[in-house]
DNA sequence: GTCTATATACAGATAGAC
DNA sequence: GTCTATCTGTATATAGAC
């Protein structure tokens, strides 16, 4: 792996861990194994750095999902796969989570990739429920886009109980709480 | 309002806006119309008026939430009055948006309240769908635990689809999505 | 209680040598 | 491409005068 590209892995892992404010140059030099010299001339700077790193971040999670949602089976059994495939909840979403940082918030170029994942995300979803309500699986009346909304912040939401809990358990029984009244719907 | 509760209210607006880790004690001073000898006579450093204006912020998303749920009704109603309470949904949860700050997550101190605030949370909203279920409001199987984890996720979920979309709509969805599915539970 | 002065470290770069 | 030196500003205080 060249500098260049330990570069971004390394600002990938900070920005997971302590967001684009909680970041400096000098640590991610240092995670990376390479001088400011070689940062300064591979990227303009640490908003330049960050961006590469979140548009890759980004992609990893809707390719995450596709996988998923896209294999053969019941819509509810695709979703519930997708809700309860491993993930390394008490990190958090590496995606949800710079949508609490002001400096990404405040940078049209950082924060374009969130709105476009969940906006995604969320017609993902909301495909895979009226493919299984037209299949009869649901309630003819199911509201594919709210439910959709729903479902992705129990995600979003399910992180945030899980870290404040310091347990992955509240995230999964959110998870299994929303599946549960899917099952009704 | 004196001097040390200018500089808590003012704490707690920038925790809310900036996070903790985006939070210098400058800008807390400048925004309170306090000087440096002031703030550092009243309170450690910085994060002893963290800790303050955390605790705070915490009592009063409980206290909200109280008001609520003691309400008199179908418990579906007032939990539906709950979620649909006139809330500042772009400016995120003052308590949720501090699980995502390193520095009060490795605080002890800091991050104690909130454990506390969703654990208090869950339990309050799963007492009041053990009442509806026990007055028939819901199926005799709806589990109460996992379906408070569920409700207070989407309230938290919410806020972070909000933001990234820029648009509170998307917060209300994700409520409109589980009310849904509460009332065909 | 509040003010000003001072201090150490870090943030976030730029410049030029190699 | 990478290194070292340098720079301006900010973070987070402490000390002592008033």
């Amino acid at each position: 792996m060249d500098a260049s590209e330990r570069l971004i892995e390394s600002t990938r892992e900070l920005l997971w861990e302590r967001g684009y404010v909680g970041t400096s140059p000098k640590v991610i030099q240092e995670r990376a194994g390479a001088g400011q010299g070689s940062m300064y001339h591979h990227f303009r700077g640490k908003s330049d750095l960050a961006r590469v790193a979140i548009e890759r971040s980004a992609g990893e999670v809707r390719a995450e999902a596709e996988r998923r949602l896209a294999a053969p089976g019941p819509a509810l059994e695709r979703i519930a796969a997708y809700l309860r495939r491993e993930r390394e909840v008490l990190k958090g979403c590496p995606v949800g989570r710079l949508t609490q940082d002001p400096d990404v918030m405040a940078d049209p170029v950082l924060r374009a990739p969130l709105g476009e994942t969940f906006d995604w995300l969320r017609d993902r979803l909301a495909a895979v429920l009226a493919e299984g309500r037209d299949h009869g699986e649901f309630d003819a009346e199911l509201d594919p886009a709210a439910t959709a909304a729903t479902i992705v912040a129990v995600l979003q939401g399910g992180y945030v109980l899980a870290k404040a809990a310091g347990d992955s358990a509240e995230f999964d029984r959110a998870v299994t709480g929303v599946l549960a009244l899917l099952r009704r719907a």
